[in-house]
DNA sequence: TTTAGCACTCAGGGAGATTGAGTGCTAAAC
DNA sequence: GTTTAGCACTCAATCTCCCTGAGTGCTAAA
């Protein structure tokens, strides 16, 4: 069968209908409206065609219908139209954008908020670094009663351990220590880091050997640091102000599945071709959002560190208003981050106790 | 009137029951009990004189009785009676610790996760830190193309970043700016770096002068998060497995109060005498948890460091096995990270590049 | 090809009726 | 004086039945 003009237009006004209202729509409805100039039995007959071709899906027999995902796929793919922010919104979203994202310390996290906050739905934010993890150099600061270890990675992250210092441990054996860890670690994967070797390094360091493991241990743990990226999950419970989830049972399931490992996974789905990426609910490859759509885009902040924001929710979203959204505010993002004076580089260091 | 023996075991085993039934239970239901003697009626007596007593509800006149929050705080404080943890508990209680808790970097999160999984309940984890927040030492580091700059402070917190640096400006000239730094900005509170201040920093930093308000900025920054605190919420889905949040209206108004704004004011109500705190629905402080009950134990962590996890649930929960397990949680970090052979100060940095 | 008309379907909602758990009270038993 | 048995009463929850109305598919006429 094909899908004539009419077709399309029918189909568009059951998807954007549907959106608005989450009810099914029946064959006078659309005749009412008044881009639509067929009686309801025409459009009936229409229906039922787009209805055979998987396009559209009755809940029950006396019931009007709403898309399939198939629908909603050709809806996305074809038939919708550019949502166009307003005023009004563009510029609460610039000035949440300078106010909240001063600090790049919790900027992710503080991303997903904003993010959720302007859909209405649960967001997530993903902070990846991609690159080799390896350290590119040691340093060590003397300080009363120890040192502190500063770590420094290819990808120019940068981490640093306080350490206590034995008594017998000089600061010239320190300067051989350092030494000593810039001719045997540096540039090395953490996978490489061998007994073998780090026996070599033990007695190489002179007094300071009882240091080394301690010392290595922390390395590997900033090199295996470096390749897990962060994951934020925020408003979960805006969930539930939707109509799809009044049922508990529903709601339960969507929120347990909305944990960081499902969402961890999804931003390797993101096509690198295209930035923003729409998955509709059975696509989606997390079972546990087979319920649901995704909808997420890339962004790139400087070297070495790529982003993904994304929201997740009822199959009916605005996909037209949200893909707007979310696309206005990665490109913020990437000019609020890519432009800056000093090197994206920035350096934030969080220590306990 | 008074109460008596036989109320208090009366009312023990109401709360016990509706904890673990979440049903209200009538007189007949209780005096099937083994370790009732007597028969329904004189319990229904006895029911009656505790309703009147304000210790238990009724939700409607033919249902049973449910406790009162009167009743669970008597319960809390006199009846409960306390929970064993039986071995199988104990140890997977260890295992999760040991094999999650390795890296401080996320632990606070981690607690989160683990003690939400373990009471089947969100859960919160909230670490502060306390002191005066000063910089104790400022160390320049050079590096090819500019230079990393760490901030030390009072608490032995270590925070760096990485500066670009600009052509004109030598090895030399940092090694004057690190000097000035250390001269006029060490234990000196954020409040205090005055315009005037700065701009004497700045004449007397030579080259690097245009460094400082970088610089500076990024020292407020950090003197800043020192005050702040922490808070990571977890499991916020596992409310809706609770009969009581069956409800999405309830649910939904639950999980939004559930935020990290309304957490960060619990640790506040922390009793110093007490490590263990117990919040009854009606009498939490914060608006959105009147309807439920908080269960919150401090932990401490080293010095300058201190920690608070919590659960939040329906005030029908199972007290005397959550508080029985959070203490063992919490013992068992202060123990981990209390007793280690290298200072709690541990240092991690994030950097963002 | 489109439209009007009509019989049919079926979820949703409301009005009783029914059930049964639980109560309070009274009077007898201990 | 305390405890217990008995009984009438209450009321949420559940079920049943019926009605309503939105929506459909089909047919026949325009």
């Amino acid at each position: 069968m094909e899908l004539t003009e009419r077709k399309k237009k029918i189909l568009r006004a059951i998807v954007e209908s549907y959106i608005r209202t989450a009810e099914p729509i029946g064959s006078k409805a659309i005749a009412a409206m008044p881009e639509m100039d067929f009686s309801s039995a025409t459009i009936r007959n229409e229906m039922a065609d787009l209805t055979a071709m998987g396009y559209l899906e009755q809940p029950h027999t006396s019931a009007g219908r709403i898309p399939s995902p198939a629908g909603y796929r050709l809806y996305i793919d074809e038939l919708m139209q550019d949502y166009r922010l307003t005023v009004d919104e563009t510029h609460s979203l610039n000035e949440a954008m300078t106010s909240r994202l001063q600090e790049f310390d919790n900027a992710i996290s503080q991303m997903g908020k904003l993010v959720s906050q302007m859909t209405n739905l649960p967001a997530y934010a993903v902070a990846s670094r991609r690159g080799s993890a390896t350290v590119s150099r040691f340093e060590i600061i003397p300080t009363a009663g120890g040192f502190i270890l500063v770590v420094m990675t290819d990808s120019e992250d940068v981490k640093n351990k306080l350490i206590k210092l034995p008594l017998h441990v000089t600061e010239q054996d320190l300067k051989l220590l350092s030494a000593v860890l810039n001719a045997s670690l540096t540039d090395l994967p953490a996978e490489e880091f061998t007994p073998e070797l780090l026996n070599r390094i033990s007695r190489s360091a002179g007094p300071a050997a009882s240091l080394v493991p301690v010392i290595v241990d922390f390395t590997t743990h900033v090199l295996q640091a470096q390749q897990k990226s962060e994951v934020y999950v925020t408003g979960q419970a805006k969930l539930l102000s939707h109509p799809e989830y009044q049922d508990v049972g529903k709601a339960h399931k969507m929120l347990s599945g909305l944990d960081e490992d499902v969402i961890s996974n999804l931003p390797a789905l993101v096509d690198p071709g295209h930035p923003m990426q729409i998955l509709v609910g059975p696509e989606n490859v997390a079972e546990e959002l087979k319920d649901t759509s995704v909808v997420m885009t890339r962004f790139d902040i400087g070297d070495g560190m790529q982003g993904m924001i994304g929201v997740v929710g009822p199959t009916r979203m605005d996909y037209a208003q949200i893909t707007a959204r979310l696309s206005y505010f990665a490109e913020g993002l990437a000019r609020m981050f890519g432009k800056q004076e000093l090197p994206p580089a920035h350096e934030e260091n969080k220590e306990e106790s």
